[in-house]
DNA sequence: ACCTGAACACCGTTCAAGT
DNA sequence: ACCTGAACACCGTTCAAGT
């Protein structure tokens, strides 16, 4: 039963989700299979490539209600996945155009003109995955003990963020 | 002439320079240094340390007027540094406090009480961190040919962005 | 077609031993 | 006190050779 594509990604997830971005690497994503590290070559071009396809699994669907709802189903979808927001970041710096779900939110901003529209979206994912990865990563810190678990105003602190983001680039609230 | 720990910051800064974040490596350092690489490690407790060392020199002095200019300030120290937003972004997200320059900025936002405050600082510089990471990263693309150098609104997409967070968070515009 | 074995060119970090 | 030499435990990637 020959090594599948979706086999090795589906892998390299789950190693992610037991040791995060920083465990990933190719050769436990090849233990974790039972396989050489080579092998996983013939069925991914390259570790980044492997990355840019688990970063769209975790972003799924592309958004389609308004810019405020998208971020925070944004949001929802990068805590579903260990170091979510990283993996995102990471995929996002050298190939923004490889996540598709983000491609689609400049259009949400419909009551600005195409250019500006453009800019209020990066502003957005940007302001996102940097409060996600802050996120993420402080609860990694607490899980270790390292840091006491306080600041439980995530949601009120991250609302703040996208209604200033968000504020007067469309008018209805809410 | 025994080594010191500001001729390992000052080195680590230039092969920074030279090869990039991707090219900084502890033994690159020692190299350019003519040292081995152990040597590095009685001035410097960890690569994490030199990198923390590296950004708050990429950040320099703290701001002290209002946000708007403390974000443009804030871009312009970063696009000083080669890949200077991506060694920030680094050690802002495993150290935020280790960054002395960014501490500073809640308190610009003078009209806002102080929980608010934080959060709209750190939106700020999530937003100028996301946004730059990508510019340089761009703009490396363009210098190795890969991309078309269009896109020449990066200050227009920029102030769009601190304006739009900055937004009824104080009243003087400009 | 698909995988193994083995190598290549790297990493960060540690630490006895030298001076 | 400061550095070397050498090792440890890793990396991503390639590629002849096997099946």
């Amino acid at each position: 039963m020959a090594l599948s594509r979706e086999q090795v990604v589906v892998g390299a997830y789950s190693v992610l989700q037991e040791q995060g971005l920083g465990g990933l690497s190719m050769r436990r994503v090849a233990q974790h299979l039972g396989v050489q590290p080579g092998a996983l070559y013939y069925h991914v071009a390259s570790k980044q490539e492997l990355l840019a396809e688990i970063a769209s699994r975790i972003l799924a669907d592309p958004p389609t209600t308004d810019p405020r709802q998208a971020a925070r189903d944004l949001r929802a979808a990068l805590l579903r996945a260990r170091d979510g927001a990283e993996v995102v970041s990471f995929v996002h710096a050298f190939r923004p155009d490889a996540l598709a779900a983000l491609q689609t939110l400049p259009a949400l901003f419909t009551d600005l003109p195409p250019r500006e529209a453009g800019w209020a979206a990066r502003a957005l994912v940007h302001y996102v995955l940097g409060f996600v990865a802050e996120e993420q990563n402080r609860a990694e810190l607490v899980r270790l003990g390292v840091l006491p678990d306080d600041a439980p105003d995530a949601d009120e602190a991250f609302e703040f963020g996208i209604g200033a983001i968000t504020a007067g680039s469309y008018l209805d609230p809410r």
